[in-house]
DNA sequence: TTACTAACGTACTAGTTCGTACATTAACGT
DNA sequence: ACGTTAATGTACGAACTAGTACGTTAGTAA
C-alpha cells in the first residue's frame, strides 16, 4: 500500500513485478473460487479481472488446481496470524474464554469469503488441505490458547475438569460457522436473517453463554 | 420393493414405468450432486448411471437446473418427514430437548449427503431453494415441537424464561451440520476425525449436554 | 385392430473451458 | 553495451458439456 504504484496498465511496456502479479492472481481468484467453488469457478474469468493474462496464471501457478491450493494457503495463513493477535490479558479464565468465542464469532462474521472457502473445500473432502505440505504443517494457536485457558480454569475451580480444549473449539467453530455458512438456507426455510446486523449482539452473546455455561462446573 | 421388479435392462423392449424412472433418475442424481456440486455435477454421467438415457434428464426434469431442484425437494421431504416421526412423549421438556438434540446428531451422522447439499445449495446462496415453490412452502415440524418443548419447561420453571426456539434449533442444527460437513478441514487441520465411531457417543451426549446447560435456569 | 400418445432412444451441435505452443520484452548483472 | 533470463502477451486447439432435433416403441382406449 506504501509503495509506489506502477501503472496500472497492461499489455507491453508495463512495469514487471512478479510478487505484485502473483498477489493479484490470489486476490482475484480468492473471490473467484469463493462465489462459485472450485468446478464452477472461470480460469479465463479470474485472468480478465486481473491486471495480467490467463499465461501468468499457469506460468505461476501451474494451473487452476495450484492456483486453487494458493488461494487456500493464503487464506488460512491470514486466520492464523489473526489468531496470534488475539489479546485476553487480564480477563479471568471462564471469561476469556467468554470473550474469545465472540471474538471468533465477529471474526468469523467478517470474512465470510473464507467460511466459503472452507465449506468448498469441505465438499471436495478437503483434499487439496491434505496434499499441501504448507497446509498441514499449519498449526492452528488458537487450540494452545484454549488449552492454557482451560488448565487455568482447572487449577481455581472455574472450569469443569472434564473439558477438551478441542471440543470447545470445535463448539465455538461450529457455532460460528454455521452462522455464516448456513445463513442463506436458514433464511429461506425460517426467515431469519442470522447476520442481519441488528441480530450481532444477540448471536455474539448467545455463543458466549453457551461456552460459558458448558464450561461452568456443576454445583456442589 | 413389495412390486414386481420390471427387467433391468435398456434399450427398446424395456417395459415402461414412468414413475420408476423419475425415481431412479433422481436417486442417481442426488449423489451425483452431493458428491460433486451442482457445478461440478454431470448430466451425462447421471445418465449414465441410469437405467435411461440423457434424454430423459430433459423429458422429466427441464434440465440440469430442474433437476437440482427435484433433488433438493426430494431431500428435504425426507427430513421433513423425519421430524414429524420423533417421538419424544413421556419425558420431562428439558429431558425431551436433550434427547432431541442427541437424535438430531444420529440422524445428521447418518445422512451426510444431505448435509452435503445443504452446504452446495449455501454455496449458491440458496437460490434454487427460494425459487422452488414447494421448498418455500416447505414447514419444519421441529421448530413448533422446540417452542412446545420450551413453553412447558418454562411454564414449570425447569427451562429458562428467555430461550428462543430458533435460536436453540439453530445451536443444535450448528453442531450437528458442523459435525458432518466440516469434518474433513477439521480432520486435516486438527487430526481429529468429528465423525470417529469410537467417539460418536461422546459427542452425542456433547450436544445434549450443550443444550441442556443452556436451557436450564441459573441459579436461585 | 387401430389410432393415439406418453415414454423412450440415438445422434448430433453449439458453445465453453482448461491448457499450451510460440513469440516478445523488460530488467539485471557484468 | 549486451547477453541472459524472468516475466509477459497472443493465438489457438482438443476435449468436454448442456442441450436438442428427430425418430421409435409400448401401452391404452375405442
Amino acid at each position: 500500500m506504501q509503495d509506489p504504484a506502477p501503472p496500472a496498465v497492461r499489455g507491453p511496456g508495463r512495469a514487471r513485478d512478479a510478487a505484485r502479479t502473483r498477489a493479484e492472481i490470489i486476490e482475484v481468484a480468492t473471490r473467484e473460487f469463493a462465489e462459485q467453488g472450485y468446478t464452477g469457478a472461470r480460469v479465463d474469468r479470474i485472468a480478465e479481472r486481473t491486471r495480467t493474462t490467463k499465461r501468468m496464471i499457469y506460468y505461476y501457478f501451474g494451473g487452476k488446481e495450484g492456483l486453487y491450493v494458493a488461494v487456500l494457503e493464503h487464506a488460512y495463513a491470514g486466520i492464523r496470524q489473526s489468531e496470534r493477535d488475539l489479546d485476553l490479558t487480564g480477563l479471568r479464565p471462564i471469561e476469556a474464554m467468554r470473550r474469545l468465542a465472540e471474538l471468533t464469532y465477529d471474526h468469523h462474521v467478517a470474512h465470510p469469503e473464507f467460511i466459503r472457502l472452507v465449506s468448498i473445500e469441505n465438499i471436495h473432502r478437503a483434499e487439496h488441505l491434505a496434499s499441501s505440505e504448507t497446509l498441514r504443517n499449519l498449526n492452528m494457536p488458537v487450540t494452545d490458547l484454549i488449552a492454557g485457558l482451560l488448565a487455568d480454569g482447572r487449577a481455581d475451580g472455574t472450569v469443569r475438569a472434564d473439558a477438551d480444549p478441542l471440543d470447545v473449539h470445535m463448539v465455538i467453530s461450529a457455532y460460528c460457522v454455521f452462522a455464516v455458512a448456513n445463513r442463506h438456507t436458514f433464511d429461506a426455510l425460517f426467515g431469519r436473517d442470522l447476520l442481519d446486523p441488528a441480530r450481532r449482539g444477540h448471536y455474539r452473546t448467545l455463543v458466549g453463554d453457551l461456552v460459558v455455561r458448558y464450561l461452568t462446573p456443576t454445583g456442589p
